[in-house]
DNA sequence: CGTCAGATTGAACAGTTTCAAGCAGCGTGG
DNA sequence: CCACGCTGCTTGAAACTGTTCAATCTGACG
């Protein structure tokens, strides 16, 4: 390995990389940026951008509607990228804002799409990186159409958990989240008064506790099973592509 | 132009196509099946499929959970890609009906990641593809998370006329469309009986009428101000790659 | 010490679901 | 040819889930 950033350990989680492929990945990190948590990156409707890897703290993806309410589409850590989607599409369809103080690199999206003509294996590996993004996308649709708020929270923190553990931040018995309640109401669909009352419900049935930025699971099997969580979307047993 | 499949004029949108990357995307489209409304082609957990593309029909891919309810993530019409996301992952995270009878060409994995190889700006404008399903998907999201039930559906069959009249199938005045109103209730996390009644709001509200397999727009403009429907996440003015 | 973001709780209210019933159209088999 | 069963649509009433409004509390920080 020439190289370790956080970025390498996830494509190479799907692509077997030689090393003239982790040269190539190593030369697209240009600056280093930081951002103050709140102030957002990317504004929606934004054109010209660049795109971002995560190498600390968390972010999160929104939309505005026009009436003032926010959704959130994804919270990210470090290891996923931010703003990959808008480069491409040309437009932003979202804005990003850091939730705690962040460390990125800056991607050049013509530097990326250079890399594909000469690792083309690489240019499969963003694929597969999208997609897997994709489906955290799918799995939260899933959440908010047809889970109850109570099931909504626990299936979110779990699926948390489980991203978390991926990059060796988090296990079952729970991890930092610096998220606060309107976050989590504004990326589950449900107004933040009731985000605190499932919080005490799941707490007082001794499932999960999410108190002071620290998410416990007090009970994980049964909190998995309250939730239906199926982790099998999120699974990858070693590169797929050798 | 060598050919002129959906799936060419969907690409050809964003890559400026040469005939030698025509000829590579041609040789992607193997046998071409059919499959019957209702009977499955993807089943949620399968492995080892291949992916299609839509040649003429509708389809939905969606997800079910243990309880026996249903999300529905999306729906396919022609030009779109059939289950790409479960090939690259591996395993299907969701299943796949054909809302009619639908006819699709095979598209081999390895064949396509070999016309990566060949012409790496496939890869770039697959890429592409993929960002504009994750961008309906995340808008659907929204509609889910933070709309009522009537700008829910608003807006569900404003972005459907949107997405149709890019491929010809409908303009402002409406469109021919297939879905029954359990579909609709399972896309949008409503029950049938809600999705009967915001029906009939709209339509009393002389905004939109869907009968008899047709949307009929009443009143374009007033409804996309009910819906805050906001079409420039799907605008693309012409190739972007030269 | 005052202010502010975040968390907490209660009570009234609204939106949506559930249950229940009925209707129309359509294909099938007796 | 008609009765039957099935799918999809329609409507009302009761029940429930989650929202809104309003108030209070806490700890961090200047």
């Amino acid at each position: 390995m020439i190289d370790n950033t956080p970025l390498v350990r996830k494509i190479g989680a799907f692509v077997a990389l030689s090393d003239p492929e982790l040269s190539v990945l190593a030369s697209l990190h240009k600056r280093r940026r930081t951002f103050v948590a709140g102030r957002d990156l990317v504004h929606q409707g934004q054109t010209e951008q660049a795109a971002y890897i995560l190498a600390s703290g968390w972010a999160c993806s929104y939309k505005l509607l026009s009436d003032g309410q926010r959704q959130i589409v994804d919270f990210q850590i470090p290891g996923d990228f931010l703003g990959l989607r808008s480069v491409l599409l040309h437009v932003s369809d979202h804005s990003i804002e850091p939730v705690t103080d962040i460390e990125v690199t800056e991607v050049l999206v013509a530097d990326l799409l250079d890399a594909f003509t000469q690792t083309p294996r690489l240019a499969t590996a963003v694929l597969w990186a999208a997609s897997r993004d994709e489906a955290m996308v799918v799995e939260h649709l899933v959440d908010v159409g047809r889970r109850n708020a109570g099931e909504r929270m626990a299936h979110f923190l779990l699926e948390f958990g489980a991203r978390l553990a991926l990059v060796g931040l988090g296990n079952k018995d729970g991890y930092a989240c610096p998220l606060t309640q309107y976050h989590l109401a504004d990326a589950l669909g449900l107004s933040a008064v009731h985000v605190n009352r499932v919080l005490r419900q799941l707490r007082e049935a001794g499932m999960v506790t999410f108190r002071d930025g620290f998410v416990a699971f007090d009970d994980y099997d049964q909190l998995v099973k309250f939730a239906q969580f199926d982790p099998s979307y999120m699974d990858h047993k070693g590169p797929i592509l050798r």
